[in-house]
DNA sequence: AGGAACATGTCCGGAAACGGCTAGTCGATA
DNA sequence: TATCGACTAGCCGTTTCCGGACATGTTCCT
C-alpha cells in the first residue's frame, strides 16, 4: 500500500493497546494497533502530535472506546489500496454501529457474490481500524472469524457497540 | 592488458595463498594470487626481490592480512587497461575499508547507470588485488557475488576488514 | 569482422500460493 | 430425523516468486 509523502503521524495508549494514527492533507489515512498485522512501515513518517485532524481523531476514538460515542465524524483518506479494496472499505462504512454482516453479503452488495475470499483479504487490509468498522464482519454462520488486531480486540469492540449504555 | 617492458616482479606466500607482485618505474602495477583468473603471463618478467617498492608492498600486505593495517600507502600504476576500466578501478579506491558497495552504485557514480555488467567485467580485471579493493563490491541485494580469486578469499578479506581489532 | 561470454541490475509478464470465506457432504451422535 | 463437527472443493483479488529480455564495455575465439 502506498501513502502520500506528506503524511504525518502520532500515537497514544488506549484501553485496547497502543494506537498509531496517520493523516495526509486529504484526511485521516490510518489507524493501527502497534502489534497488528499488515501494518505499514511508518518509521520514516514525521511525528506531529498537534495536527488538528489527528487530535480530533484521537479524541473521538477515546470517546468511542469509553462507550460515549457511536459513530465518527472525520474526513477519511482511503486513496491507498486498489479499486477493489476501496469499494470493500466503502461497504464497511455502511454497516451501522451495533450490527454486523458477513463477507458473503458484502460480496453480493458489490456485485461479486463469489469473490468472498477476496473480500476477506481486502477487509484484512483496512488501513483505518475501528473507524472503518472491519470488526463488524462475521462468518456467514455468525462465527467470530478473523481480525488483524486479534480476535480478542474484535470481540471487545463488538461488545462496546452492543452494550446497553 | 599491456604492461611496461621495464616491469619486475617478486612473490611470497601469504595466509590466503601465494601472491605475486609486479612494479614498473611508475608504481605498483599488479598483485595476483597465483591461481586466480585473468592473471597475466609473467614468465618473461625479471624477478627482482630487493626492489624497494615491492618490498614496501609486501610488508604492507603482510600487516594488512594480519589485521594490523587498514589502508595502504603505495604508489600505484594503473595505466594498463582501458579508460573505462581505469575509471572503475579509481571508483574502487573510494570504498572505505570495512564497508561495501554494489556494481550498480559504481555504475551510477560513473554516470553510466545501465553499464552494470560492464562494471562487473571491469572489476574482475582489476590488476592489483586486495590493495585496489575489488572485494568490497557485492550484489545489489548484499549477496556475495564473484571474485577472481575465489569467493572463499573474498569472504576472508571482508572478515579481516570488519573484525573488531 | 563478428559473435559469445562475463564477478549485474532492472523491469515485466505470467504462474503459483495465499488468505479474516462458503456451501455442500458425510458420518457420528442424541 | 435433526443437529453438529470435521472435511472438501470452489471462488477470486493480491502478493510473491521465478524466468526471460535487455542494457554495456572488453576480451577472447573463429
Amino acid at each position: 500500500m502506498k501513502f502520500d509523502p506528506g503524511i504525518v503521524k502520532t500515537s497514544f495508549d488506549s484501553r485496547l493497546g497502543r494506537l498509531t494514527l496517520a493523516a495526509t492533507d486529504r484526511g485521516l489515512a490510518g489507524v493501527w494497533f502497534d502489534d497488528q498485522r499488515h501494518r505499514p512501515d511508518d518509521t520514516q513518517w514525521p511525528e506531529q502530535a498537534d495536527h488538528p485532524l489527528l487530535q480530533q481523531a484521537m479524541q473521538q476514538l477515546r470517546q468511542y472506546l469509553a462507550g460515549e460515542r457511536h459513530h465518527f465524524e472525520l474526513l477519511l483518506d482511503l486513496h491507498g489500496g486498489t479499486l477493489f479494496q476501496q469499494s470493500v472499505w466503502q461497504a464497511l462504512l455502511q454497516i451501522p454501529s451495533g450490527s454486523t454482516t458477513s463477507y458473503g453479503v458484502i460480496g453480493q452488495r458489490l456485485g461479486k457474490p463469489k469473490a468472498v475470499r477476496a473480500v476477506g483479504a481486502a477487509v484484512g487490509r483496512n488501513p483505518v481500524s475501528i473507524i472503518v468498522p472491519c470488526h463488524r464482519v462475521m462468518g456467514a454462520d455468525g462465527s467470530l472469524t478473523g481480525y488483524a488486531g486479534g480476535l480478542q480486540r474484535k470481540q471487545a469492540l463488538l461488545k462496546i457497540e452492543t452494550s446497553p449504555e
